[in-house]
DNA sequence: ATGGTCGTTGCACGA
């Protein structure tokens, strides 16, 4: 099974770019992230041709996270399942793909350490932990992939000194993360690049991505019942070069049937 | 040196 995630940056500008990268690369699942569309904006039928179920968890303009799956598509939920009043942005979509309880999610940015959107995110963050203690079972196959906006630690960041003070690197954020690897789940990119500066993101400005300035925020967390299938893992560098490219790339992982 | 570029919506803001 191949998994993959990608933060599309609207997938109104990018449909066809997400056209061309599925019928090459053929992953099973692809979650997404900032369609901004819509719930019913989302274009069921183009990825109905390519052979893939979608659900879509949207509010238009701003986030919307997205699976597409071409090995079933069960028992979608929106948002979090933990009895609180509902998430107002769409940020967590999860269904069940070829036996693997899978999320997308688009964590908050949290623009800076002192903006009201930092401490939004550090919440999100500690509820969507809440969220998988209470629905899922860490035994079992669980995926939770998308754009954390998280850097993990300082090698998934191309100049930590010029990123000291800034989101993506604090301290409470990465705790954040580790929370979430003492619930069950681990980075699957790092079984395969331990010590590599590889980066899913790189700013649209100042020629960063040919520059090599970027940060890795975009992960695949995994219980152990699919980190002990995972074969591979690759950032797809392809798809952040060329015309009208999101500033993201796609991460995939492949699985042991 | 604190810039720059996208995508959204409209004449600014979020990333």
């Amino acid at each position: 099974m191949r998994i993959a995630t990608w933060n599309v940056n609207s997938l109104r500008a990018r449909l066809p770019r997400v056209e061309d990268w599925l019928a090459d690369v053929r992953p099973d699942v692809l979650c997404m992230q900032e369609t901004k569309l819509a719930e019913d904006a989302f274009p069921h039928l183009a990825f109905e041709q390519l052979g893939y179920q979608c659900v879509h968890h949207g509010q238009g303009q701003w986030n919307g996270v997205a699976i597409a799956s071409r090995v079933g598509l069960d028992d979608p939920v929106r948002g979090f399942a933990d009895g609180a009043p509902a998430d107002p942005e769409a940020r967590l979509v999860t269904a069940t793909c070829g036996g693997v309880r899978v999320s997308s999610v688009y964590v908050p940015n949290g623009r800076s350490l002192d903006n009201d959107h930092y401490r939004y995110k550090l919440e999100w963050m500690q509820r969507l932990l809440v969220h998988l203690q209470e629905n899922e079972d860490a035994t079992r196959p669980v995926i939770v992939t998308g754009d954390f906006n998280i850097a993990p630690d300082d090698r998934d960041v191309h100049d930590p000194k010029a990123f000291v003070g800034a989101t993506h690197v604090s301290e409470p954020e990465r705790e954040s993360l580790r929370a979430l690897e003492r619930w069950g789940l681990s980075d699957v990119f790092r079984k395969f690049y331990e010590g590599d500066r590889l980066f899913s993101w790189w700013d649209y400005r100042s020629g960063d991505f040919h520059q090599g300035r970027g940060l890795r925020i975009d992960l695949v967390m995994a219980t152990a019942p699919v980190v002990d299938r995972a074969r591979w893992a690759i950032v797809d560098r392809n798809a952040r070069k060329g015309q009208q490219p999101s500033d993201h790339a796609p991460v995939l992982v492949d699985l042991n049937d």
